[in-house]
DNA sequence: AACTTCACG
DNA sequence: ACGTACGTGAAGTTT
């Protein structure tokens, strides 16, 4: 037996790594009491985060309470692996931190099937983001272990992370490959992977005590579980990519990329994604710069070199100037270059030998509670059907999205008591359209209906009437007068607005959604409570029908969550019907506000549902 | 690591 | 008193 020992918080405590059978032995004995005593922290040390690459491999799982951990080393297999399993399948209660990569680790490479654990596991990353979900960058001091523990069990607890990687290359190992290559028994690998169950074992009864402490509405904890589980189960199922697509299609943006880019080398642009080199050619060649960036350099950004080329946001030829060459070449090259990069041949590095993406879904990932995807899938270019058709449904399925309609609009409605937004949503009518006929008469137009909805996102937004003039390309006199009109014919947003500010000033700052979720403020910029409010309850709608389609035994249709919509794949035959489940499991009522949603079938690809033949 | 840009809801 | 676009992930360049 190994044996480690530590000081957390003052208490001596103490790592094993058993190494012979009767090693074992004592680690089942200890096992059986503290399973039966109390939940039991898990963590697993593995080749890397690419759990379904080639070659990977699960080095170690971690057991441990307050004071004791027990560190099994899984990559010996035999009895090592044999009690890990065994011990996973007894646990009674189980502590992780950031349960999902641990779930999906063990799923694949311990053969223990998620489903197993995710109904006795707390995670302690989801307890610590319902206190305070903010990101470092955020304000915040984030939900990794690290500073969660200097916080909450001891200010000297050591990053195991960092600690790691100076280990690594003290060794000759980088920081990607030490995971792998550290030798099994390394001292410093055991005490870290011993570390963090003990950790998360003294992170958990804190961060409970705190949300009790706050008042956090205790039915956000089972809430966000579940919601773990859901989306874990569709990161496991992941997304086919057509490599006959996506392969030649990565090769055209890449010449296509070059092309332009050895354009703009004749015009002295080395590099088109340097905005130095860009700024410097294009001034030289007699373009005026005006606009700046934060750092006070001169902005060469789409914005910027769109009208110099003479396009329109749709790039489509104004006829209002000659066109720049080299702003209509870096133009070119960079978004050639982007689509080609960040998704054409991230598609096929990020697939696994069955050509299937995982990317990780994170339930619980902005500090309004939304959630956010890996890999680019929730950014891919939606003005053309290109990328989108590299992802297809399974074999004999078709793609089936189902979107909330004007989610963020109709839960400003419902929040802030928008009495006209309400009766017009009560009766069926579009939101957009509505206002457009009480700002322009009867007979508006659809450029009027056009700046009402941009008014009313900006409104959201906490957008001012010159940025709203750039997003909706509506002259700016014409964006104020509707801005003041709006105000005039939903008084109820700015109340809200006032209303909301003064609660979260007089509770430190933090804002409590409509779901009781803790929504910390900026100071200097205390406007955005109305975004945070709409964004929020938006994506716990969106929980919501994550958590009823399951209950209609949709979740093996189901492929992703984006933002206000539900992407499924679903056998061709039963498409329609498996539509209109959907639908039903999204169409839900917000304090008498209806929450509508529409199903749209599609072919094989993703891209159908943008233009793509199939 | 910071900055800039670009893709989405 | 007034006005402020919100939230992400990924890639490339510069420091």
């Amino acid at each position: 037996m190994i044996e480690l020992q530590y000081v957390l918080a003052g208490d001596p405590v103490r790592v094993h790594a058993p190494e012979t059978d009767a090693d074992l032995d004592a680690f089942r004995e200890w096992f059986e009491r503290a399973n039966a005593r109390g939940p039991i922290a898990v963590d697993t040390e593995t080749t890397g985060l690419q759990i379904y690459s080639p070659g990977y491999r699960l080095r170690t799982v971690q057991f441990g309470d307050a004071n004791d951990a027990w560190v099994l080393l899984y990559e010996r297999g035999g009895h090592h692996a044999e009690y890990a399993r065994e011990a996973l399948r007894r646990c009674r209660e189980i502590l992780i931190h950031n349960a999902a990569f641990d779930w999906l680790v063990l799923d694949r490479h311990a053969g223990i099937p998620m489903e197993t654990l995710a109904p006795i596991t707390t995670d302690t990353r989801i307890l610590a983001t319902l206190i305070d979900p903010r990101a470092p960058a955020g304000g915040g001091i984030g939900t990794g272990l690290k500073p969660l523990s200097a916080k909450w069990v001891d200010p000297a607890a050591p990053d195991t992370q960092n600690g790691l990687t100076k280990v690594f290359n003290a060794l000759g190992f980088t920081k990607e490959t030490g995971w792998a290559l550290i030798p099994l028994t390394h001292k410093t690998y055991l005490l870290y992977a011993g570390l963090d169950v003990l950790l998360t074992a003294r992170l958990a009864p804190a961060l409970r005590a705190e949300l009790v402490r706050l008042d956090v509405r205790p039915a956000l904890v089972p809430y966000e579980h579940t919601l773990a589980r859901i989306c874990a189960t569709m990161q496991r199922r992941g997304l086919l990519v057509d490599q006959d697509y996506a392969v030649p299609l990565a090769g055209r943006l890449a010449e296509d990329a070059e092309r332009y880019g050895a354009v703009a080398a004749r015009y002295g642009v080395a590099s088109v994604g340097s905005p130095a080199q860009v700024a410097e050619a294009l001034a030289g060649m007699g373009e005026r710069l005006t606009e700046r960036t934060d750092s006070g350099a001169f902005k060469v950004d789409k914005a910027v070199l769109l009208p110099m080329a003479d396009l329109d946001r749709d790039w489509q030829r104004i006829g209002a100037r000659d066109p720049n060459v080299l702003a209509d070449a870096v133009l070119r090259a960079k978004r050639a270059g982007k689509w080609g990069t960040t998704y054409a041949a991230a598609f096929l590095s990020n697939a696994d030998a069955d050509s299937r993406i995982h990317p990780t879904i994170s339930p619980l990932a902005a500090r309004t509670g939304r959630m956010s995807v890996t890999a680019g899938l929730h950014q891919l270019p939606s003005s053309d059907h290109v990328i989108r058709r590299a992802i297809i449904a399974e074999p004999g399925h078709v793609v089936i999205s189902t979107d909330f309609q004007a989610v963020e609009m109709r839960v400003l409605a419902a929040l802030a008591k928008v009495r006209r937004m309400i009766e017009a949503l009560s009766a069926g009518e579009d939101l957009h359209s509505f206002t457009a006929e009480l700002l322009f008469g009867k007979d508006f137009t659809p450029g009027h209906r056009k700046l009402a909805k941009g008014t009313g996102l900006g409104k959201i937004y906490g957008g001012g009437a010159i940025t709203i003039a750039r997003q909706t390309g509506a002259p700016i006199e014409d964006v104020q007068r509707t801005l003041k009109a709006y105000d005039h014919l939903y008084p109820e947003i700015r109340r809200a607005s006032s209303r909301w500010q003064r609660q979260a000033f007089q509770n430190g700052m933090v804002f409590i959604s409509a779901t009781g979720r803790r929504l910390p403020l900026d100071r200097d910029r205390s406007y955005s409570v109305v975004n945070y409010a709409c964004q929020s309850a938006a994506r716990d709608l969106l929980g919501q029908a994550l958590i009823t389609a399951e209950e209609s035994g949709m979740l093996e249709y189901m492929r992703l969550p984006i933002h206000d919509e539900i992407l499924a794949s679903a056998p061709r035959e039963d498409s329609e019907e498996i539509a209109r489940e959907f639908e039903r499991c999204m169409t839900m009522n917000l304090y008498g506000v209806p929450i509508t949603a529409d199903a749209e079938v599609g072919g094989r690809s993703w891209g159908s549902l943008y233009g793509a033949a199939e």
